[in-house]
RNA sequence: GCCCCUUUAGCUCAGUCGGCAGAGCGUCUCCAUGGUAAGGAGAAGGUCUACGGUUCGAUUCCGUAAAGGGGCUCCA
């Protein structure tokens, strides 16, 4: 037997190890229970990867992010063998893990149902109770196309291996790499028990899928294209431990408890009245303190930052879309028009075009630039019935939308005038979990872009390097511009894990040209500004929805809807507390006397489900001593506090805008 | 737009294997005046989302539509 000589890294050491040749990775952590891969030289391999002289093996744990990963496509094997068990016609698609769990799609004749599920996760359990192997198996392509001859999605997918930019995202979990793998996997007796063409790596036994959940049923179009057929979609999840699954679900009630739709309506903030349509939202009483709050400080916020606030209509005859360019483009997504006295009228999708004729409305001298225009613009977009969610995608939207007008030269300040502008905004609402993305041209597909390549390739450039000042993370997302230009945006989470677009900065050079802007230079020459549109909230809505998922609802003291409630004791306690409301009023503060014949008790708890911060409680002993007694909404209290500090204390939280 | 699921009181949800519908919370009235997250009693409140069909009879079964939910695709 000869010896090789092996690195083997752990997270705190590097030993290097003699091994004899033919030793497999799994042997090298066979003490180690939570290994469940190894990586060497950088790539995952099974465990019963056999180790070659001069090797670097790491072991994968299963709670690390690829130990993760692998455990989550290896339960996805095990669902997709329990389906075809089950459902002997399904046919399969693919089988990638994603966050927090995993898929597989399966083409079958009937849509699974719940109760499918159940019998599909019982399944799953005998099949990990039996322990069968996943064992790695290099094939030809011939070979495989032999073997798999009954799955025409499979064979699909021979057809693009090599990571083809044509292959989908997902199957490269398939067939990455030159050499074409089935696992198969093994009974105790050696006996095949199912087969997929796989790249790996995976568990090396199911008995190492400690815990799982099917999650639900989805349709999802084969190779993500709305043009093939839909397959049924089975998402789950798995976890390293019963322990971590139950954290996981935990997890996802608690998203859910701070879900803006629910939110809204146990707040009373806004609802979506059928009559009015999908989509459409009307702002309660409640919500309409907030988005007041809200659109008070981002006009007062856009004044300091130098824009002139205009106001522009909710309609337009179709002329306007035409020259700036979005007819075409977006006549999908534009409610359809009325037609009046042989005009068409269109709800406008966009306020730029009505800004362009602002700045057109007269000469321009080169001194008023930059010139920036700012307005809460509604706008109406007929969004696909499949896809309005809540206040985070709707078809009635205001936004905070700005145009700044600028020469060539200033374009780059600007730009990082508006993301400082942008990024300091975010901050005052308490928002941090977020990240850039540049929005740039899809180079292969140029027609639906206008303009030259020059210009997109500067302007994408100047976007790039004020993003990256930012020290943010910067995510590239090409083919993602709007049609006249690149745009950098500010995506966040809510709380179910969605991502969405909030802020967004466009650079725009064509709708100058569409509406022959131009401004008269020092030289006296006539020049076309750029214009950069910015959104800070992008829309209201949109952002308001952010907000409430961000603060579960417990929004600080300048935004809540209620930021006082006087609780009374007893009736004989109203009047004292009327007075004290009323100098709360005084100073702008919004106060409730709580005067129901509840209890203070149940008056409290009421202030509480409510989420308003602050209560100010008063009895005998208060009222004789003019105090109240102050409570925070977390549940801390000073007794005894003189009206005078109770009023200032409420006061200072709300001007300084504190977040608590 | 596509696939699946859902729609019963203001809210959360029972229920009727087809025979004129129920709870808790909320609301209103009364009693109680209580010191830190639900005091007690009573009352009101529903064309069971809408429209068709089957049936002696439909909230229940079937169909269509609308709205909502989960995905996919899309997202200026």
């Amino acid at each position: 037997m000869s010896e090789i000589k092996v690195t083997v890294v752990s997270a705190d050491e590097r030993a290097e190890r003699s091994v004899t040749a033919g030793t497999k990775a799994w042997e090298l952590f066979a003490d180690d229970h939570a290994v469940i891969a190894a990586r060497v030289g950088g790539e995952l391999k099974d465990l019963a990867y056999e180790i070659a002289e001069g090797d670097e093996v790491e072991g994968v744990t299963i709670d690390s992010p690829d130990g993760r990963a692998i455990l989550r496509h290896s339960t996805a094997h095990v669902m997709a063998q329990a389906v075809q068990e089950l459902h002997p016609d399904a046919k399969l698609g693919i089988g990638p893990p994603v966050t927090d769990g995993f898929y597989y799609d399966f083409d079958v004749a009937e849509p699974f149902r719940p109760e499918d599920l159940e019998k599909i996760e019982s399944r799953m359990r005998k099949i990990i109770k039996e322990g069968q192997r996943f064992s790695r198996r290099p094939v030809s392509d011939e070979a495989a196309r032999q073997e798999l001859a009954d799955e025409p999605y499979k064979l699909e997918l021979i057809g693009l291996k090599g990571g083809s930019e044509e292959a989908a995202e997902g199957a490269n979990v398939e067939v990455g790499g030159g050499q074409l793998t089935i696992y198969d996997n093994l009974k105790r007796d050696g006996s095949l028990a199912w087969k997929d063409l796989c790249r790996g790596p995976h568990v090396p036994t199911t008995k190492r899928i400690p815990a799982f959940k099917l999650m639900r049923t989805a349709a999802a179009y084969w190779r993500g294209d709305e043009k093939n057929k839909q397959l049924q979609r089975i998402y789950g999840t798995a976890w390293e431990s019963k322990e971590a699954l139950g954290e996981h679900l935990h997890r996802l009630e608690e998203a859910e408890r701070r879900d803006h739709r629910k939110l809204g309506r146990d707040l009373d903030l806004f609802s979506f009245p059928d009559e009015i349509g999908s989509g459409l939202v009307v702002f309660h009483p409640k919500g309409g303190v907030i988005k007041r709050v809200m659109e008070d400080y981002v006009r007062q916020r856009h004044i300091e930052e130098g824009f002139e606030y205009v106001g522009t209509p909710h309609i337009s005859k179709e002329g306007l879309f035409h020259t700036s360019g979005h007819l075409p483009y977006y006549a999908e997504t534009m409610f359809p028009p009325m037609e009046m006295e042989g005009s068409n009228y269109y709800l406008k999708a966009m306020n730029c075009p009505m800004h362009n004729l602002i700045f057109r409305s007269r000469g321009r001298s080169y001194r008023e630039l930059p010139l920036r225009f700012f307005e809460f613009g509604s706008v109406y977009r007929l969004e696909k019935s499949g896809v309005v969610h809540g206040l985070t995608r709707v078809r009635g939207m205001t936004q905070d939308d700005s145009h700044s007008y600028v020469t060539p030269e200033q374009a780059p300040a600007e730009i990082k005038h508006l993301l400082d502008f942008v990024l300091g905004l975010l901050k005052d609402f308490g928002l941090d979990d977020y990240y850039l993305e540049l929005s740039t041209r899809d180079d292969s597909n140029p027609e639906k872009f206008v303009g030259s390549d020059e210009e997109w390739a500067m302007a994408t450039k100047v976007l790039e390097d004020v993003g990256r000042e930012t020290g943010l993370e910067l995510v590239p997302d090409p083919g993602g511009a709007a049609f006249y230009g690149p745009k950098i945006s500010v995506q966040t989470r809510d709380a179910i894990g969605r991502t969405w677009q909030m802020s967004t900065i466009q650079y725009d050079f064509n709708q100058p040209k569409g509406f022959d802007l131009e401004y008269q230079a020092a030289d006296g020459s006539r020049q076309q500004p750029v214009m950069i549109h910015s959104a800070k909230f992008g829309s209201i809505e949109r952002f308001f929805g952010v907000l409430v998922e961000h603060y579960a609802g417990a929004f600080p003291p300048w935004l809540a809807p209620v930021q006082v409630v006087a609780i009374p004791i007893a009736e004989r306690h109203n009047e004292y507390l009327q007075k004290v409301a009323e100098r709360l009023r005084e100073r702008g503060i919004r106060v409730e006397v709580d005067e129901s014949d509840d209890r203070m008790q149940k008056k409290i708890r009421n202030a509480q489900i409510q989420k308003v911060p602050f209560m100010l409680i008063a009895g005998d002993r208060d009222v004789e001593d003019g105090a109240v007694s102050f409570r925070y909404r977390n549940g801390d209290q000073d007794n005894g506090v003189s009206v005078e500090d109770a009023i200032a204390r409420v006061v200072d939280a709300v001007e300084r805008r504190i977040q608590v």
